[in-house]
DNA sequence: TTTTTCTAAGACCGGATTGTCTTAAATTAA
DNA sequence: TTAATTTAAGACAATCCGGTCTTAGAAAAA
C-alpha cells in the first residue's frame, strides 16, 4: 500500500470539509461526516486531530462545533496531507530498502524510481482542495467510501 | 512502504542467486546467501519458498543442496518476483483505496496514479534478473543491505 | 547404513497499524 | 445553572507483517 489508510482517510475527509465549508460556514461535524464517509467515528477523530496539529485544521468542541479549514483550500495541497499522516519517507525511500542508497551509492533501480517518486510528489504538490473539490463537481468524481455490504 | 520487506529480500537474493550461478553451476545455499545479504536465514527461506512455488526457483535439500534459478536469467523479471510475493495490487489498485475506482468512476487523482503506476509497472517489467545484474557489475551498483552495526 | 548438511513447513512472538471504547472537557442552548 | 452536543485524549483490542524457532524430511558423503 503506497498511503496508509489513515492518509488516505485524511485525504477524503479534508475533501469532504472543503466541499461542506463551500457550502455553509463554521464547522463540519465529524459525527456527520464519519457517516456520510462511512469511516469509523473514533478512528476518523484520531486522523483529524493529527491534521490539526499539524496546522491544517481547526477545531471546535460543543454543539455547532466540529472541524474547519485553517487556511484556505486553494493554498493546502494534497502532498501538505500526506506529510502529515505518513511523514516524508515515501518521498525519500530507496525502493529496495538500501539503507544507504542515494546518487553516490545508487541501487539497481534508484534512478527509475527516483524519477516516479518524483512525479508522485508532484502530483500530490500540484492537487490543492481548492482545484481538487472544484475537479470532483465538475467531473463527478468519486471521492467517499462506498456504505459496506452486508454478506 | 511501496514493496514489502519480504518483496524487497526477494529481490536482492534473486540478484544474488543469479551472480553467484553465473560462476560455478549448481546451486546456492540459503545459508551462505543469508550471512552475506544480511537477512535473517529463516525470513529468508520462507520467502524463497514462495518464489519456489511460483515456479520461478527450484530447491535441491542436503549436501550441496540449496535454490537455483528455474528458468534463465533473461526470462525472469523484477515484475515477476513482486509479482509472486506482494500480488498485482500495486499495479491495480486506487490510491485512495476507493474500492470501485476505475474509469468509469475515477477518483480524484485515477488519472494521474494511473499513469505513474503504468511507469512503475514498465520499470519492473523491462528489468530481467540478466540485465540488471549485468548492470550491477558494470556500474558497481548496490543490491545488498549492509552488515547492521552495533549501538 | 549412518551421519551430516541442507531445505520444508509451520508454530510462535513482538511491534506497528487499524479500529473500538470510555472518560473528560469545552461550548452552546434552554 | 443545567443539560445536550461535540471534540480531546488515551486505554484497549484485533489484525497484519516481520522475524525467530523448532521439528521434519530429503539428499549426499562417509
Amino acid at each position: 500500500m503506497v498511503l496508509s489508510k489513515a492518509c488516505t482517510y485524511g485525504i477524503l475527509a479534508s475533501l469532504y470539509i472543503t466541499r461542506e465549508t463551500n457550502k455553509k460556514t463554521g464547522y463540519v461535524s465529524i459525527g456527520r461526516m464519519s457517516k456520510e464517509l462511512h469511516i469509523s467515528f473514533h478512528f476518523l477523530t484520531k486522523i483529524l486531530q493529527e491534521l490539526t496539529s499539524a496546522g491544517l485544521l481547526t477545531s471546535m468542541k460543543g454543539p455547532k462545533g466540529g472541524v474547519a479549514l485553517k487556511q484556505d483550500a486553494k493554498d493546502i495541497t494534497l502532498l501538505d496531507i500526506v506529510i502529515a499522516i505518513d511523514g516524508m519517507e515515501l518521498f525519500s525511500e530507496c525502493l529496495l530498502g538500501l539503507p544507504g542508497c542515494g546518487n553516490e551509492e545508487p541501487c539497481a533501480v534508484h534512478n527509475e524510481w527516483g524519477g516516479i517518486r518524483e512525479q508522485l510528489y508532484q502530483t500530490f504538490r500540484s492537487k490543492t482542495l481548492a482545484t481538487t473539490t472544484q475537479q470532483i463537481d465538475e467531473q463527478n468524481l468519486r471521492f467517499a467510501l462506498p456504505e459496506l455490504l452486508d454478506s
